[in-house]
DNA sequence: TATGAATGAGTGTTCATTCAT
DNA sequence: TATGAATGAACACTCATTCAT
């Protein structure tokens, strides 16, 4: 009973068991309009935090870019941090089908093939998801899940990854995949920042060359 | 493309008068006790921007760990930014003395261990400064001058690299270079972070054998 | 290490646990200048909480009253509710002296002196610290710490009160003692509020006729 | 003095149309259907403003109680003033009707009992409607309507207990029975809030010895 | 008559930077 | 050279109220 003065965060915090309100997207059924807000916000989100960086971000960029207003937002999120980790989960499942679809990296010329085709999916990705990606990747985030679910995505294409390797008969434990995913990584951030400013096809080459010969071990010609 | 970091002042902006009021360190003479409160900031700036990150980090947060005040890290520095600037010079002097130390990797086992030698120093540099080294290679530096500083020490270290690769027999163009560099610099950064908490030792030789097998493409007994 | 995303929010609870940038003012060493400025925020935090009411008034309304800026008040309490704290502890103080203070009622006529003198007594102090002694009466205030300092300098007077009941020979169960309580406090809230806008000197008189024969038993010759 | 209770609206004035978009409940016809959900959101408003207190008491609290919408609330409220209003029309009813029922508190067992059942009328009224009566003691109230009515709501119950004190041969001034109509309502207060957590009986028997020794002067045998 | 969605002014809080001592 | 104090613009978040369906 009665006014217990409770200053404005805590009240927050209280009623974000309930939950309700600034409830996550998640929590609440949605209409169609709803779900068309929802789909706005999630992408200004991911071009904003592409533009400005994660931390950087400011909610008032998001709505900006959205064309919708501060108090929308908070209707669908609970903070900046929560629409991270809504994307996170978007780019979770994308990088979980990346992971399902790489093919056996045999050593011929289908082998280069098929890594080719991955990494090309995998810069694709990067280019919408990239940020979400880098924040995982560079510890930006704090939150337990949308951490675990990074993690969780890696291991899903690591794993692939080492197996492969594995068949092709390479060394394709968790240090040398690591360095592997890290190359592949970094590449698709300089490709999508355009900080390499170079052909994106001959790029593509050298990448699959340099991956096929040093991870998968097998002598290519040139 | 993200995340260049910027002093919110620089946004509404004010005035931009050189280097006046608090004027860089290096504008003024320094006596031994000034040197001393110099050292004292440098060394806590490192230290906080490893802690909670570049953009993260409070000019509170570091004057705390040097055990001074505001008002002292403002006659050193004109900014945080300004800090940002020194560790850069610093850490640039060191990226070029990596440069110019690593001998050439040779086909035979010396050339493995010159090459883990380089790689342990790099490892060794970035222990120490790993933040400044990632802000670079994130673009979290907006300023012009410790940008162009950045690119200047990786420059040099790629240029060594991609001259000991052709040596060897390899291909030492710039993306294979710089596939190279990123996976480099990622291994020292999961190693420093702890991320792959692993034998430090062990990882080295890891990385060595996959660089010198993919990079430099000798083939070499396991 | 390393630039994990929080939110503001969180930050500034883990924060409070190192308690330096908005710490409570107690948790400072303060020089003349800062000591000023912090009892200029209390006299002017009671001011508005009188006017406006503890819930509804706002930093703002505040830090105008005592002629300083947002970011000063935040320098010297964490919130709105530290402040409340700050004050309450002074209040204590008080409440406490008041019941060290209450002398023997006897049924003379220096009985009825000595109450009257501690009624005055509490309406002075009630004039200072209203907002404080309502926010504890009605419950409004959720912070354990401050609470119980309300409970406690409570219990100090009424125990006080109930002591010299039984010394006069009347009733002086915990209820009974509650009522009298309610009715002072009440008293003392329509004084300073002019709700009841007669004569003090009178209404002084009147609450003493009525406390000392309702509670104290005597009959008194008005 | 303190705390009236004003829409923020109010404050950035709008627009003040008596009554149109959202046409208090009473102005409009109502159906079956439209009187159950009128009821509904009564009872919630109720609960709700005990719950959290009449300021800090938010439409969206409200509406979730009653389990409609906010589009549903302004339908049949201006706001939540209008709702607050709503309510105190009815309590000034309730507490119109104690006041017209108070008998005759005769110097014997009889006017004992009167008192005591007079005095569990209105702690029952107040277990209903003590969130408004508390705002109109508490002037946490700026509607000049709503405010004139719990004026008129004490003066009807004050006058009566003056009259019956004046038959009973006591002092039956202004103050002294502010100082009764205070004790009772406090009393009241802590019953219905538990913060006395003692017997509800026991407590009523003292509250009735207190008033009738303290007030109505009569000498009465424990 | 009911509802979910949208809005934006209002308020709390932080933190880089300046200033007086 | 050092320091504690002050400042205010920037940003996060809330909630009463309106609107389209």
């Amino acid at each position: 009973m009665s006014e217990a003065y409770t200053s404005p965060r805590k009240r927050s915090a209280r009623r974000d068991v309930a939950g309700v309100p600034g409830a996550p997207a998640s929590a609440r059924e949605l209409r169609a309009q709803g779900r068309k807000t929802l789909r706005k916000l999630l992408d200004a989100g991911m071009r904003v935090f592409g533009e400005r960086g994660v931390q950087a971000a400011r909610v008032d960029d998001i709505v900006r870019a959205a064309r919708t207003s501060h108090g929308t937002f908070y209707l669908y999120f609970a903070n900046k941090e929560d629409l991270l980790r809504a994307l996170a989960v978007e780019c979770g499942d994308e990088m979980q089908l990346l992971a399902d679809g790489l093919g056996a990296i045999t050593l011929d010329d289908e082998g280069v093939v098929e890594l080719r085709r991955f990494l090309a999916a995998f810069v694709t990705t990067y280019r919408r998801y990239g940020p979400v990606i880098r924040a995982w990747m560079e510890g930006d985030i704090s939150d337990r899940e949308t951490s675990a679910r990074g993690v969780a995505a890696f291991t899903a294409i690591a794993n692939a990854l080492g197996r492969r390797m594995h068949e092709a008969g390479a060394r394709g434990d968790e240090v040398t995949v690591a360095a592997l995913m890290a190359m592949i990584e970094r590449f698709a951030y300089f490709r999508t920042s355009r900080r390499l400013d170079l052909d994106p096809e001959s790029l593509l080459d050298t990448l699959t060359l340099v991956v096929y010969r040093g991870f998968f071990g097998a002598p290519v010609a040139a």
